[in-house]
DNA sequence: GCTCAGGCCATAC
DNA sequence: GTATGGCCTGAG
């Protein structure tokens, strides 16, 4: 078992399981995590950050590098300082950071979101691993990685379907295609925000929303502010009291608001909202 | 049974 | 530009 001492917060449960990621399973004292070709062990312990892979390289840099370990929350949240439901949001999650995950994985994630639940979208994530991904095996447990293109270019579009994606399973299909001829969703963390979101919706089943959760969970747009209907709720509460929770301009009106780190903004007003609504 | 869910897309005003 | 229904499926 390797460590790390970190010298910023970091709150692995909150981090984990506030919904911006899927591939993770509670396992011993921490977590089991999968990103990418990478499974690896993480457990928390007040400024130590223990790890040990499973699979693939795990290091120091890539760790930092996954948990976006150069942000620093708190000058992020300085110009927040007055507003009073985010400051409560704030010192409630303390150390709730924003991932830097695979795209791909990422992507995948978010297509299966659509009119989806977490406990759904976990479900397709392992299903999807446990049939056409890399499986490793150790202590007796079985841990698999979600598929590459190129591990699903084999796959009938019937199997993606019986893997439980519903009518997501033609958006996957339609994607992969897209993927293996050419579309290479790592260079448009290269192009600016407005530039990468419009290169990502020319993906079948790819708006707004999912955008902007790839944009901001992997290809590092901090300024992306993805608009589910949780965070609608919250923004016509506390912040837009004039427009309505179907207004299409929400998610404009919200980046215009919270500036270049708009995205922090949303993890943890998310967080907030689901915890006072439900769940 | 029925409705609803963290959305996209086509269609219709 | 705004609103509606269909799409798969499982949970309540």
């Amino acid at each position: 078992m390797n460590t790390i001492t970190l010298d910023k917060p970091l709150n692995l449960a909150c981090s984990l399981e506030s919904g911006q990621f899927f591939q993770w399973q509670r396992y011993e004292a921490g977590y089991v995590l999968q990103s990418g070709l990478r499974i690896f062990y993480l457990e928390h312990q007040e400024n130590t950050l223990r790890y040990e892979s499973i699979s693939g390289a795990i290091d120091e840099a890539f760790l930092r590098s996954f948990f976006r370990m150069e942000d620093d929350i708190s000058v992020i949240f300085h110009p927040w300082r007055h507003d009073s439901l985010l400051m409560k949001a704030y010192s409630q999650f303390e150390g709730l950071r924003l991932l830097r995950q695979e795209p791909w994985d990422c992507l995948v994630s978010f297509l299966c979101s659509a009119a989806s639940n977490i406990p759904r979208i976990t479900s397709n994530i392992r299903t999807l691993s446990d049939r056409f991904g890399v499986r490793y095996v150790q202590d007796g447990r079985r841990w698999s990685t979600l598929p590459t293109p190129e591990q699903l270019a084999d796959v009938h579009l019937q199997a993606l379907y019986d893997a439980g994606l519903g009518f997501r399973a033609k958006y996957l299909w339609g994607i992969v295609d897209q993927v293996r001829n050419g579309f290479h969703l790592e260079s448009l963390s290269a192009l600016s925000y407005p530039e990468a979101k419009t290169e990502l919706m020319t993906l079948p089943g790819v708006g707004d929303k999912i955008a902007d959760c790839v944009l901001l969970f992997s290809l590092g747009k901090t300024e992306a502010f993805p608009t589910d209907t949780w965070i609608r709720k919250v923004l016509c509460t506390h912040y837009f009291p004039n427009q309505s929770p179907t207004s299409p301009h929400l998610p404009h009106l919200a980046r215009e608001r919270f500036g270049k780190h708009a995205g922090y903004a949303q993890q943890y007003l998310y967080h907030w909202g689901r915890q006072y609504h439900k769940c």
